[in-house]
DNA sequence: CAGCCGATTAAGATCGATTGCACAAGGAGG
DNA sequence: CCTCCTTGTGCAATCGATCTTAATCGGCTG
C-alpha cells in the first residue's frame, strides 16, 4: 500500500468525465455552473465522485488571490475573556465558510511583528486584532497593503479602523453607580495597561463617572497594573492598601486584576465585602465561582466576536462601509463581593 | 492612493538584481544560498528589501506542496484546560516556523469532518487532534491519504496513531488512594462521556485502584455525565445522590464535573469537605480560587501541548517514528476540598 | 440550403515560486 | 594548448485551478 495515494486534481476530473478542465472547473462551482450544460455538470459531478475529488484550496488561492483565511491575534489566550469572543468569530466566520488562524502573542510586540508578516505571506484575506495598542503602527503598514482589519476588544487613539467592543464607558458606570449607591464614597481603582485602550479608557471613564456622582477623584486611590492578570493586579493593589489611604471599595479593570485583589486581601484578612467591596469586570467563566462570588460587569464576548466578524466580512466584500466603532451594551451582575460599607 | 499597492514578486526582485527569479529563488532561501556566488547574494537580498519583497506562501505551498501549516481540533475552547495545551503548541511549532490553525467543533461531529475536509484542502502539513474518540473513523481516512496526525489528551481504542496525554490510570490512582489514606471507604465516581477515551480510561483506572486498595466497587456509586461540562456533572451527581447509597467522597472525572458537584452540594447544603471530599481532575485554571479550593490531579498540560507539537514535528520531518504514546506524569494538588470523613 | 446566432466547450495563458537541466566561464591537470 | 571539472546562472517546466479568448455545435431564418 503506498503511503501516500496521489491526490487527484482536476484534470483527473477531466478526463473522467470527458471535457476540458475549464469546464470541469466551471462546473463544479456554483457562481460558473450555469455557463455549462446541465447534463455536463451532472457528468463531471459524478466523476469528481468517482475519483474522489477534493479541490486545492492553495491552488485555487493562487490563482484567485482569495484564501478564505482570516488571522486573529490575541494577547493571552488563558485569560477566560477570549475564548468566548474567539468562538463567536469562528461561528460567523464558518457561515461564510472562512478559517480562523489564531496566534497567542503573550502581549510581545515583536512577536506580533513576525506573526503579522507570516500571516501576510499567507495571504489572509483579512485580520482581527485583539492586541493592538493605542498607538499600533503596524496597523498603518497593513491598511497601506490593502489588508481589511478589525479591531476587537480595543481601540487605537488615532487610527480609521472599525473596531468592535463592550461599551467601556457605560460598563465602567455601572459599577461606579452600583458602588455609590450601595453607599460607597471613597472607591479605589485598579486599572491596566494604559498602552491598551482598555487601559486608559476605563480609567477615564472611572474619573469621569466618580464626578458626576460628585465624588472628586483621589489619585492616592488609582494604582496601575502592567499587565491584565493575577498577578500585577495583586501587586498594585497591595501597593495602593500600603499607601494608607483608607477606601471601602476598589474597581477592578478587569476580573483577574479582581482576583489579584482577592488575593491580596485574603492575605491580610481583610473580609470581601464586609471590609471591602470589589467590583470586576468581564464576568469571565467562573466570576460565579470564586469565594466571593465576584460582582462584575458581564460584556456580551460571544456577540462581540460575532459582530466582529461580520463587521470584517463586510469589508472583505467590499461594501464601503466607514469605518466604524461598534459598541455592545453591558449589564451589571451582582453577586456577593460588594455590599454597603461598614462604617 | 491606490487602496492596494501592487504586491511584489519574485520577478520584481529579479529585475532589481537583474538576475534571473530562480536565482533569486536560490540566494533567498537558505537551502540553496550556497549555490549562489556571494555577491549575487548580497545583491539579490538588498533588492528584495528595496523593493519590499514578501514571499508568497501560497504560490510556494503550490510548488512544493507544504503549507507549513498544522491543523488542530478542540471540542470546547471554553474549557480552560485546553489554552494552556494550543499555548504550548504555538510555542513549539512556531519555532519550527509553523503556523496553527485552530478550529473548535463542540463535540459535533459533522462539524469535525466539514472541518477536517477544509483543512484537508488548504493542505495542512499535519493535524492534532483533541477531539478523537475512542472510535473515530474519519483518522483511518486521514492515514491512508497520508496525512499526518498526533491524538492530543484523548486515545483511540484501535489505531496506530501517536498520541500525547497525561498518564490517567497513574493520576487517578493519585486521587484514589489520597481520599483512602484520609480514611475514606465508600467513594463514588461522576465520569464523562465513555465514548472518549479520557471518560472510560478514568473510569477503569478508578475501578481498579479501588480493587487494588481492597475496597469492593459498588455501580451504585457511579454516575455518567454525558459532557466533560459543570450542568452534565451536577444532573449525573444529583442523579447519583437520588439514589440514596451512602458515600463520603467522590472522584470526579474532571474540574468542571468537580464543579458540577460542588453546585448541587451547595444547593442540598451539604458541606465540603466536612460532609464530602471532592476530587477534580486536571487543575484547571482557577481551581484554586473555587470555594473551597479544590484537591485536584494536576497535569503538565503546556508540556503536552509541547510534546504533541514535537510528535508531529517528527513525523513530517521524515523520522520513521513508530506511532507511540506519550505519557506525562501527573501529581496530586491538595487544597481544601478534601478532609477526613466526619463519621 | 447557406448563413448566422447563441450556447457550450476547448485552448492556453496565468497566478508566483521552485527546480531539474543546460550551458558558459574559468581553473586544474596532463 | 586542450580536455575535464567546478561553479554560477539562465531557461523552461511545473504545481492545480481559474479565466479570457477562440472554436465548435445546433438550431433557426429567409
Amino acid at each position: 500500500m503506498p503511503l501516500e495515494r496521489r491526490r487527484v486534481s482536476l484534470a483527473d476530473v477531466a478526463a473522467e468525465a470527458r471535457v476540458h478542465p475549464s469546464t470541469a472547473s466551471r462546473a463544479l462551482n456554483s457562481e460558473t455552473q450555469s455557463r455549462v450544460r446541465p447534463a455536463t455538470v451532472a457528468r463531471v459531478m459524478a466523476a469528481a465522485r468517482t475519483v474522489g475529488y477534493r479541490p486545492n484550496s492553495i491552488a485555487r488561492g493562487l490563482r484567485t488571490n482569495r484564501t478564505y483565511t482570516i488571522g486573529m491575534l490575541i494577547p493571552d489566550l488563558t485569560n477566560p475573556l477570549f475564548p468566548p469572543i474567539v468562538k463567536g468569530i469562528e461561528d460567523r466566520l464558518s457561515q461564510d465558510g472562512y478559517t480562523l488562524v489564531l496566534a497567542n502573542t503573550d502581549g510581545d510586540l515583536e512577536r506580533e511583528t513576525s506573526i503579522l508578516a507570516s500571516m501576510s505571506a499567507r495571504r489572509v484575506d483579512g485580520l482581527l486584532l485583539a492586541t493592538a495598542r493605542r498607538d499600533y503602527p503596524v496597523v498603518h503598514e497593513l491598511l497601506a497593503d490593502g489588508v481589511r482589519v478589525v479591531l476587537v476588544n480595543r481601540t487605537m487613539d488615532d487610527a480609521p479602523v472599525p473596531s468592535v467592543m463592550g461599551d467601556e464607558h457605560v460598563g465602567i458606570g455601572l459599577a461606579v453607580k452600583h458602588l455609590v449607591s450601595l453607599g460607597h464614597r471613597r472607591i479605589a481603582y485598579v486599572g491596566g495597561d494604559p498602552e491598551a485602550s482598555t487601559g486608559l479608557v476605563r480609567y477615564q471613564a472611572f474619573a469621569a463617572w466618580l464626578q458626576s456622582e460628585g465624588i472628586e477623584l483621589d489619585p492616592g486611590l488609582v494604582a496601575v497594573a502592567a499587565r491584565f492578570r493575577e498577578e500585577p493586579g495583586a501587586s498594585a493593589f497591595a501597593e495602593l492598601l500600603d499607601r494608607g489611604s483608607a477606601f471601602t471599595a476598589v474597581v477592578a479593570g478587569n476580573d483577574l486584576l479582581a482576583l489579584g485583589c482577592y488575593d491580596v486581601l485574603r492575605e491580610r484578612s481583610l473580609e470581601v465585602p464586609a471590609q471591602m467591596s470589589v467590583v470586576g469586570y468581564n464576568d469571565i467563566l467562573f466570576a460565579d465561582k470564586f469565594a466571593p462570588p465576584l460582582t462584575t460587569i458581564r460584556i456580551p464576548n460571544y456577540q462581540i466576536g460575532v459582530r466582529a466578524a461580520q463587521l470584517l466580512l463586510e469589508s472583505i466584500g467590499g461594501t464601503d462601509t466607514p469605518p466604524m466603532a461598534i459598541r455592545l451594551a453591558p449589564s451589571l451582575v451582582v453577586r456577593a463581593s460588594t455590599a454597603p460599607p461598614r462604617d
